[in-house]
DNA sequence: GCGTAATGCAT
DNA sequence: GAATGCATTACGCT
């Protein structure tokens, strides 16, 4: 069969019928090895996505559309009730995934069309009609064998064979080959022959092999039903009994070709589909391959596609880097690119390049450098006047410092840039970010080349990778430039995050002092308890077992004991904390308190054991704090974790007593923001009765209850201000009244009631929520007092778990993002306060709201002073920040 | 050695 | 079934 080879000169317009793809895919692939981690299928989306990418490969259309069903009643109902009657209901698996589709066809800016009353079929026919009379080739892709009544000369039909992979390519040769009739001729044969999945009866006992033939004999169905009485045999005399549902067939499957649509086909032409969105989603979705393949395909037809980065690798006699330094660094933005180990608040470099914007590129072995290369390197990293990009900078940065270099100029960090792009991704890998905004590949880095050879030519290539590494963190800054600007994210960049990377550098350099005999000695005697608990459970049930396993413990309680089970997991049933208190007040079984206490101090050995071992040869801890973690802005912490350690009970508390003042130094300073996530709310709220209550300096939970009952401030007691403390702070995370319920463990009616109250009261704090879940509903993110977005698609998305998910995001992320803006600023400065101020007191830690910090001798009153007018300084709340401060000589000491 | 589930610590 | 994190332990899989 001869292939039709698309006419150059005519341009080329791709219909496809979404549903009856989806629906094919859907059944195509497995949902189980097309499922996202939380449990979205996805076979359906990715099915379709594969076969639009593969079709926009091969085809290479010029016009683009894609069509679908609506779920009113058609044409085609009227006139046979019973059409489509008795198809299974579509799956909820099947129907959640329509809507990523939209997502997917919105990113790739392709039109999706969708008429009431009409089946996308109709549109396809009304498109191609048209398309050709405008003088295009139509491409129809469905599942659809409707479609092959639209076949001629100007319009192909591509149908799927064999699951999502393979498209059969209908021609008008290849229908007549296949049906034994021209296109013009199948809607008459399939009417004859019947569709079971619309639930149209054809004749009985006639195949499309007999159907084909009549036809072919009387030339059309018309014919055929005026000379009905010459056919002869059991054929005959069945067609003759269901001529009238022949007829009504023919009726309904006819398309209709007069639509009415916004859209001519030549206003489909394809557009530039966004990359970003494109990214997002198909990270949403984890697809990683088709990604790829999406790059690779689309890439193919940009012309602006490169291979690689062009650079000039020079290299530098001894004692040339100055001159090399002055001749190409002075115009525009030097990428620069390091290899090296770092962590713990200090690093080894092991090699740095340098790319100009001119291409022209220098890679450098610190340990190799005579004094006075070493010197001007230096100095030319110091330099603020010479612009520098980097990826990740912090960790190089701890390695630079270690080396007694310091880093200066930074006008992008290519990495905390796309962070502030794109929040809600997990990793910014440099490779990933220039494929995606560059369309390069970054050579070298993938593969990790080998052994060195023992000629010097692995050198040699690691050393143009790295300076290709460094160009290429170059080009990327300076599209992420347009893309933040685009996105309104430059000053948080540029006067947040940029120099927030120096001060966390210091605060990780500094660590903080632990003692470690306060710490062996909590070892030793929470280790005693422990040992004490595991004896005392394993008696209570006559064995041993292990109480760290939760499967174990499971059977203990529930199969051996026979214990009221309770929540389900996904494995069993649960034993946190929370039900075996509530199992415990019901049966009352020793094992019960033995566990809950075992876990207990087991959890706080385990922090103190892994504390011990992290000090360093000055018994300090470093912590690392990663700035591109949380999608709402905050920082956090690991290796050790130190925002996480324990504070409510009285044995928590003496971990926090093995942070100390260091040698040097005279005390610790804590300082924490009051009901920042509150005030940041009655500030973006702007609801008075909030704001008055703030105002009047006495405590606010009580001050809300006393209006929220109606009731004077004295009568409040403790039980009616919990409830509203619980109020007041689960607004910020996008409480629900069933939520509000549990935590106050009341009937969730008395919750809904407790709500109205409040809301009675402060209104403006419910159209603020309402507001903003709308906004970000239409805008598709929510922003922070700084301008910091967070993107949830999901707000549209038709599972209720997921959009609900969203909604509460969206709730919470203006209110922890703004109060993370605020501590980020309050940090920059109170860093920049006591540099200027000359101190010698320092930034220890940042924990969401808490700035701890080392207090030099004869510090302690000017210190303070100073925290608290930066902090509360950082931003003009219509509710002012307050600050409560406490010194002492352990971390615990200086609370308040 | 690695990933996941359950649990629990912080703001 | 209340937002954001990180770490530990157990355990099954490769």
């Amino acid at each position: 069969m001869a292939t039709t080879v698309p006419t150059p000169d005519k341009p080329r317009l791709l219909l496809l019928d979404g549903h009856s793809l989806a629906y094919r895919a859907f059944f195509a692939l497995p949902v189980e090895n097309f499922s996202t981690t939380d449990g979205q299928p996805t076979n359906a989306v990715y099915g379709f996505t594969s076969m639009l990418i593969n079709v926009l490969r091969d085809e290479q259309p010029t016009h683009i559309a894609v069509a679908f069903d609506r779920s009113e009643p058609t044409f085609r109902h009227e006139a046979y009730v019973e059409y489509k009657a008795g198809r299974q209901k579509t799956p909820d698996e099947f129907r959640s995934q329509v809507s990523l589709i939209f997502e997917v066809l919105d990113a790739l800016r392709i039109p999706r069309l969708s008429v009431a009353g009409f089946e996308a079929d109709d549109i396809i026919a009304t498109l191609s009609v048209r398309a050709t009379a405008a003088g295009m080739q139509t491409l129809v892709v469905s599942g659809d064998r409707d479609a092959f009544q639209l076949v001629d000369e100007n319009v192909t039909v591509l149908y799927p064979v064999r699951g999502v992979s393979e498209l059969k390519r209908m021609d008008p040769a290849a229908v007549e080959e296949k049906y034994g009739v021209p296109p013009e001729r199948y809607r008459e044969l399939a009417a004859l022959v019947g569709e079971s999945s619309d639930n149209l009866p054809g004749v009985p006992g006639v195949g499309p092999k007999t159907a084909a033939k009549w036809l072919v004999k009387y030339g059309d169905l018309d014919t055929l039903v005026a000379k009905v009485d010459e056919i002869k045999g059991k054929a005959g005399e069945s067609l003759r009994e269901h001529l009238g549902d022949v007829l009504r067939n023919q009726q309904i499957n006819k398309l209709d070709c007069d639509v009415e649509l916004d859209a001519a086909p030549l206003d489909l032409k394809i557009g530039q589909w966004d990359r970003d969105e494109i990214h997002t989603l198909f990270d949403s979705l984890q697809f990683r391959v088709l990604r790829e393949r999406l790059y690779a395909s689309l890439s193919a037809v940009e012309p602006e596609a490169e291979e690689g980065f062009e650079i000039r690798l020079d290299e530098l006699e001894p004692g040339a880097l100055a001159a090399w330094l002055a001749e190409n660094t002075v115009q525009g933005r030097t990428g620069v690119a390091v290899t090296g180990t770092w962590g713990r608040g200090t690093g080894e470099l092991t090699g740095i390049a340098l790319a100009a914007a001119s291409g022209a590129a220098v890679r450098l072995d610190p340990v190799e450098l005579i004094a006075d290369d070493e010197r001007a390197l230096a100095a030319w990293l110091a330099d603020p006047s010479r612009p520098k990009a980097m990826h990740e900078a912090k960790g190089p940065m701890l390695a630079l410092y270690a080396r007694g270099m310091e880093l200066e100029g930074l006008t992008s960090d290519t990495a905390l840039a796309a962070y502030l792009a794109l929040p809600g991704q997990r990793t910014f890998d440099l490779g990933d970010l220039v494929l995606r905004y560059l369309h390069r590949e970054l050579r070298g880095e993938t593969e990790d080349s080998g052994q060195l050879t023992l000629d010097g030519s692995g050198e040699e290539e690691a050393a143009r990778d790295l300076a290709v590494r460094a160009r290429a963190v170059g080009e990327l800054a300076d599209v992420l430039d347009r893309d933040l600007e685009r996105r309104g994210a430059t000053r948080l960049l540029h006067e947040v995050e940029l120099p927030l990377v120096r001060v966390l550098a210091g605060m990780e350099r500094a660590g903080i002092a632990v003692d470690a005999d306060h710490l062996a000695g909590l070892s030793a005697s929470l280790g005693g308890q422990v040992k004490q608990e595991e004896q005392d459970a394993h008696a209570a049930v006559d064995h041993e077992f292990n109480l760290g396993s939760p499967k174990q413990v499971q059977q203990v309680l529930f199969d051996e004991l026979g214990l009221p089970k309770t929540k389900r997991t996904k494995t069993g049933y649960t034993t946190d904390s929370e039900a075996l208190t509530n199992l415990l007040a019901k049966s009352e079984h020793p094992v019960l308190a033995h566990i809950l206490r075992w876990r207990e101090v087991a959890k706080l050995k385990s922090i103190v054991d892994s504390l011990i071992p992290m000090a360093d040869d000055a018994g300090r801890i470093h912590t690392t704090f990663n700035q591109m973690i949380a999608a709402t802005g905050r920082l956090s912490s690991t290796d050790p974790n130190l925002q996480n350690i324990p504070i409510r009970t009285a044995e928590g508390r003496q971990i926090r007593e093995a942070f100390v003042v260091g040698a040097g130094y005279e005390s610790l300073l804590t300082a924490d923001y009051s009901q920042i996530e509150l005030r940041i709310m009655a500030h973006l709220s702007g609801d008075e009765a909030l704001l008055e209550a703030f105002g009047s300096g006495a405590d606010f939970h009580t001050i809300t209850a006393s209006r929220v009952f109606g009731l004077p401030p004295e009568q409040i007691d403790s039980e009616l201000r919990a409830r509203i403390k619980a109020m007041n702070y689960g607004l910020a995370y996008g409480l629900s009244a069933y939520g509000l319920s549990q935590q106050l463990r009341i009937p969730p009616d008395e919750a809904r009631g407790l709500m109205e109250e409040y809301f009675q009261q402060f209104g403006g704090v419910r159209d603020y929520l309402e507001g903003v879940v709308a906004q970000a509903r239409r805008d598709g993110y929510t922003e922070t007092i700084l301008g910091r977005r967070r993107y949830l698609p999901d707000l549209t998305s038709d599972n209720r778990q997921r959009r609900e998910m969203a909604e509460r995001m969206a709730l919470n992320a203006p209110i922890q993002g703004s109060a993370a803006d605020i501590v980020k600023v309050a940090s920059l400065n109170v860093d920049r306060a006591l540099r200027a101020g000359g101190f010698r007191s320092r930034m220890l830690l940042q924990v969401h709201d808490e700035l701890v910090l080392e207090v030099a001798p004869g510090e302690a009153d000017a210190l303070r002073d100073l925290v608290r007018e930066q902090m509360a300084g950082a931003y003009a709340l219509k509710a002012p920040l307050e600050v409560s401060m406490g010194t002492g000589g352990t971390w615990q000491d200086a609370a308040h």
